[in-house]
DNA sequence: GCAAAATCACTGCG
DNA sequence: CCGCAGTGATTTTG
């Protein structure tokens, strides 16, 4: 995760330049050299078998991400292996391979891959030729002798960002056959079949099931209703139960964004910039981006770069486009939501699809209400209260601002005016589905935009790390700053709740 | 120190 | 506005 705040740091810093056309930006590259001359890298020893640190499911965005872990060492070839020593003499095995789609293998099958071996591709300057049996491919036909486990890492099509690519660590297999085949291009291609190892949790069959029901091919068990947002939103948002006979959450009025009601005083005057089209990084004469400090909120692919106090978005009274990017939380849900039953924490939240870390997820909507008066909703779950930032800010998007050379420097609390509490009870969104933990995979944001000449405040979540889809979605309800949110005097049933996160870092209580 | 492996951002096309 | 093919500068490893 350092990696990648360093990429977006550095993505940020390259999009604030002026960039001649043609130079290619590969801020990847550049973080992940960073990292490989600072030595900030885990398991550089090659191993065979399981990684420490990374688990069957876990997702990544860039080969750099694997290579800085461990997971597989070249920054571009399919086939990592090693040099391991036998009775008479070494010989290289595959410890982990990447079927990315570059290669024509067969990677339909949840439980088993036909993986085309390495080189002989056509390429500017030759035409195709065949594949030698030397380097990977030398490797993985001594590891079909040995029966040594290869980790397998599936290469994927990101299904919000088509023309990104998602790298999914599908757990070991084993080599079972190896055989020479003629390529489209006439030319002789090795393939290896390898089945996965039984017993381990599904990663890439996750990925299979999701495909099926976005194309119908498959109902989805326990589908109670196919969208609950009843089109408010830009996608629908499944309610799921395959747990128990519940048939749905309470009734509430679904909206999209959040309402403040004429009363309240944490408006402000405000005005828009005047960008004409698009609001350019680097161009200081926009005034939204003077507000963040000179910085550009977001990547060229609109991740958020770093939790600040407050992030200014270009408002709907703002000259420039609607695709300006710094209006990331305002283009409404990207991703395919379902709201879940949970084992023991009732309704919870998860995605279809896989979020990078920094994407924006969904804002928290709802009512903004007088705390004191209608302190008594406390309890029930469905009130989110930015006075509650104590213990959930200390859990950082990132520890801080990364700067170029990979250095962190801390940052500040959200920049609220305390008490900003939002009511979801009768009137809200998808985010009030989201259940709280101590180790939390989403982040809360302050964003303000303007519109009729008045600032308002909305809270929006953002990824705090890469996940996985179908993994449930959770923030950090965080602890209030008094310490006893019951202070009123109240009955047990509100302030302090039991926590059943389960995280090993688990407080024991929020709220 | 060079060749091999293929990535990923960007551009233009339909 | 979308996906697709084409292009170019680039990395770590052996």
């Amino acid at each position: 995760m350092r990696f990648d705040a360093l990429r977006r740091r550095l993505s940020q810093l390259e999009d604030a330049k002026e960039s001649p056309a043609g130079i290619i930006r590969r801020a990847d590259l550049k973080a992940g050299n960073i990292l490989m001359t600072k030595q900030v890298r885990t398991n550089m020893r090659k191993r065979i078998g399981t990684v420490p640190g990374v688990e069957i499911g876990d997702i990544f965005f860039f080969r750099m991400e694997m290579c800085l872990l461990g997971l597989h060492a070249p920054s571009m070839a399919g086939i990592d292996y090693m040099s391991v020593r036998n009775d008479l003499e070494e010989e290289p095995l595959a410890v982990s391979i990447v079927s990315s789609g570059y290669y024509d293998d067969d990677a339909e099958d949840k439980d088993v891959l036909i993986y085309s071996g390495q080189g002989g591709a056509a390429n500017k300057d030759k035409g195709a030729t065949d594949q030698k049996l030397e380097r990977g491919n030398l490797a993985l036909e001594r590891s079909l002798r040995r029966g040594n486990e290869v980790r397998v890492i599936r290469g994927m099509k990101d299904s919000v960002n088509q023309v990104s690519k998602v790298y999914l660590y599908d757990g070991l297999f084993r080599i079972q056959e190896s055989w020479v085949e003629k390529a489209k291009s006439g030319c002789n291609i090795f393939k290896y079949k390898l089945a996965r190892i039984p017993g381990q949790p599904d990663a890439f069959g996750v990925w299979k099931s999701i495909e099926k029901w976005r194309e119908g091919l498959s109902s989805r068990a326990g589908l109670i209703l196919p969208d609950i947002t009843s089109g408010a939103e830009s996608m629908p948002v499944a309610l799921v139960n395959d747990v128990d006979e519940e048939k749905g959450p309470a009734y509430f009025t679904y909206v999209s964004t959040v309402k403040y009601s004429k009363s309240f005083k944490l408006t402000q005057p405000a005005y828009g910039c005047n960008c004409r089209n698009a609001c350019q990084p680097g161009n200081l004469n926009c005034s939204c981006i003077r507000k963040n400090e000179g910085n550009f909120p977001y990547t060229a692919n609109g991740v958020l770069v770093c939790r600040a106090p407050m992030i200014h978005e270009c408002g709907p009274t703002c000259p420039c486009f609607p695709n300006c990017k710094n209006r990331a939380s305002q283009t409404g849900l990207k991703a395919r939501l379902e709201v879940f039953k949970t084992k023991d924490r009732g309704w919870g939240l998860r995605s279809w699809d896989s979020f990078r870390a920094g994407t924006f997820i969904c804002e928290y909507a709802g009512e903004v209400i007088e705390k004191v008066s209608q302190v008594g909703e406390e309890g029930d779950g469905y009130v989110f209260d930015t006075s509650h930032v104590y213990e959930s800010f200390k859990w950082n998007y990132e520890p801080g601002l990364v700067e170029e050379d990979g250095s962190i420097e801390a940052i500040e609390e959200p920049n609220v005016p305390s008490p900003l509490v939002i009511s979801s009870k009768n009137v809200g969104n998808v985010a009030r589905f989201m259940n709280h933990s101590c180790y939390p995979n989403v982040f809360w944001q302050p964003i303000m935009y303007e519109n009729n000449n008045e600032s308002f405040i909305h809270i929006a979540f953002f990824a705090m790390r890469h996940i996985p889809p179908m993994t449930e979605l959770t923030f950090d309800y965080g602890k209030s700053r008094s310490g006893e949110a019951a202070a009123d005097g109240g009955s047990t049933s509100r302030g302090r709740r039991k926590c059943l996160c389960g995280a090993p870092i688990c407080r024991g209580y929020f709220g």
